[in-house]
DNA sequence: AATTTAACCAACCGCCGAGCG
DNA sequence: GCGCTCGGCGGTTGGTTAAAT
């Protein structure tokens, strides 16, 4: 048996709420509390049905809501609760105080959801989306691993000669088998657990003479694809070596990584991605510093380390910000290890 | 200036579970 | 145990506004 409507609906008005009928509500409630939704609105002199009522009450009359832009911590706290709760709105809204959960849900599918897209996570499974992973992603998220700021950087990828061997090896592998088998390509992804591999990625003892020709071959390929493709996500900046830079700000790099990496970080510097510091030496980790793309070149940005203290206040964050700091947050769990995905090969 | 497209968000709809008689 | 009501929840729609062409 089906349910019966919730209320009559002959003669009751649809539609937005006039500031009259706001009036109304809001002088019932405060009179009689808000209970019993069915009867309400005839008592109160509403041409609506208690469901209407309630709902305009709980998302937008209730005092103690919350209006404007959600700052910084509520959307870290939201991506952090979806990632437990689901799209459990009302048990996140709980935690949001002055939030409801139609306000979480739209801004989530709005903002949130768009951006995790965007930047290829699941944003139901809080996952990378497999379905959508290039090689450039890959090496992207290699780099990731060994150093979490980089999942805040959008630089281009490193001359051949700077990256170990094996893993480009493990690249151009896996671009023949995405080619011939895009299955087995995806179900390989899946099967091996590509691990923490620092030293594989900086292996000074190995040489890109190593590779085979058909893999110096995808290999370059590869990287002029995307080498282009990041130069197509930056086409206001037309690829401006100039004004490419003047999208990037200071952000110093205290995890360790370049140290790792002198010939890289050289590089980087040399090619204009590195600002400050000397000579592109950035042996000393306190005065080294990296560039990231935003918004504003002279906005200087909080640091890495305070992205991932999560202590970034909401009033010096840009929506660009805001998505790198989602791409941290969520960022890709390099699978186990990289000799497990070779295996596969 | 006019039109189209995209983004945003308030509101609606249908389903579900708890509670009650 | 059953049927019904009510409140709550999550998905979706559609109107409004802003931005782009």
């Amino acid at each position: 048996m089906g349910r019966t409507p919730c209320c009559d609906k002959n003669g009751l008005k649809k539609g937005p709420w006039t500031t009259e009928e706001d009036h109304k509500l809001t002088s019932y409630i405060h009179m009689h509390g808000p209970a019993n939704w069915r009867t309400l609105p005839k008592n109160a002199g509403l041409q609506r049905c208690g469901k209407s009522c309630r709902l305009r009450w709980t998302n937008y009359l209730r005092p103690d809501i919350k209006r404007g832009r959600f700052a910084f911590e509520e959307e870290e706290t939201i991506i952090q609760l979806h990632s437990i709760l689901g799209n459990k709105w009302s048990a996140i809204a709980a935690r949001l105080p002055g939030r409801t959960d139609n306000e979480i849900k739209n801004y989530w599918n709005t903002h949130i959801r768009k951006r995790l897209l965007r930047n290829g996570i699941d944003p139901v499974t809080h996952a990378p989306r497999l379905d959508h992973l290039d090689l450039s992603a890959i090496l992207g998220n290699v780099l990731c691993h060994v150093n979490p700021a980089a999942s805040l950087l959008a630089l281009p990828p490193p001359p051949p000669s700077l990256i170990n061997p094996e893993l480009l090896r493990i690249a151009a592998a896996l671009a023949s088998l995405k080619q011939e088998n895009p299955e087995l390509y995806l179900q390989r992804l899946q099967e091996s657990q590509l691990a923490q591999h620092q030293q594989t990625l900086t292996d000074p003892q190995t040489t890109p003479s190593q590779l085979t020709q058909p893999q110096q071959v995808e290999l370059e390929r590869f990287l002029e694809l995307n080498n282009n493709s990041n130069n197509g996500d930056d086409n206001n900046n037309s690829g401006n070596e100039a004004s490419r830079q003047d999208n990037f700000v200071s952000l110093p790099n205290d995890f360790g990584f370049w140290n790792s990496i002198p010939e890289l970080s050289d590089w980087y510097y040399q090619h204009n991605l590195i600002s400050g510091g000397s000579g592109g030496n950035v042996s000393n980790a306190n005065s080294s510093v990296m560039s990231t793309p935003l918004s504003s070149p002279a906005q200087v940005t909080p640091t890495s380390s305070t992205f991932l203290n999560g202590s970034l206040s909401a009033s010096t964050t840009t929506e660009d910000e805001r998505e790198s700091y989602c791409s941290s947050l969520l960022k890709f769990e390099i699978p186990e290890s990289l000799e497990l995905l070779d295996d596969f090969m």
